[in-house]
DNA sequence: TTTCGTTATATATTTAAAGATATAACGATA
DNA sequence: TATCGTTATATCTTTAAATATATAACGAAA
């Protein structure tokens, strides 16, 4: 008699997860990490202060933006340096658009998700 | 006037990519690497020889196996120490069900992602 | 022209993961 | 009992990634 996935698995808390991003050319460039980082851009004015934020180094972050921005036709993150606060930067409005078409997907992704998690039992 | 995705992303080769896994109490056990793992270990009879073909070293995949079998209820890979041909290795019928409900988990999800890169343009 | 906090960049250090190496234990078979 | 190739395990080395540290450039405003 073959047993169900449930009974394979045994007692636990058992679930189906995973991670989504969009690549360019087969590299990836557009995932969870960037957006938060983004999102943190728009919330704080800073790279600095985002990646603080974040417990990313500057390094890392700056990296982040680099890559973002040089993967797209449309900056996503706009940066000065330099003047009153010293500089600081802010993501563009098709960063924006891009980050909610991002989280519509991370939506759909979730369901996907759940359900398959119902149906490892 | 706002741009469309594609505007914003311009020339080049999107696509939406990802991961999926199982996790037991948070912690993920069950994917891509572990399922080649033990398919390679099904056809050769031997985990050596699986690493091998995959170009891991023993250790890891050693670890690997060791984890699945932690984290069920029904051991996946059976091991044999000793004997004819120095001992070997050979999945369980159940590991045999766990790969296959993973493969469809596979199809499905490949399908969302290229629904979902159809939707970046 | 000095100050400020930021971006931009290079280099050194630390850390964690993977890999390499070595060796004991194992048990059927000759 | 000696042989075989494997599993099982420990330890050392290598590698890659992240972090830490340092410094120049920047430009508005006082």
């Amino acid at each position: 008699m073959s047993k169900t996935i449930r009974q394979i698995l045994g007692k636990g808390n058992f679930s189906i997860n995973g991670k989504l991003w969009v690549e360019k050319n087969g590299e990836r460039f557009f995932g969870p990490g960037p957006v938060e980082l983004m999102e943190l851009i728009e919330e704080t004015g800073s790279i600095n202060k985002a990646a603080k934020k974040m417990k990313l180094s500057y390094k890392k972050a700056w990296e982040i933006v680099h890559n973002l921005n040089s993967m797209t036709a449309q900056p996503l993150v706009i940066t000065a340096t330099g003047g009153e606060n010293g500089g600081g930067s802010s993501i563009s409005k098709e960063a924006r658009q891009m980050i909610n078409h991002y989280h519509e997907l991370r939506k759909k992704f979730k369901r996907f998700m759940e359900e398959e998690t119902l149906g490892l039992r």
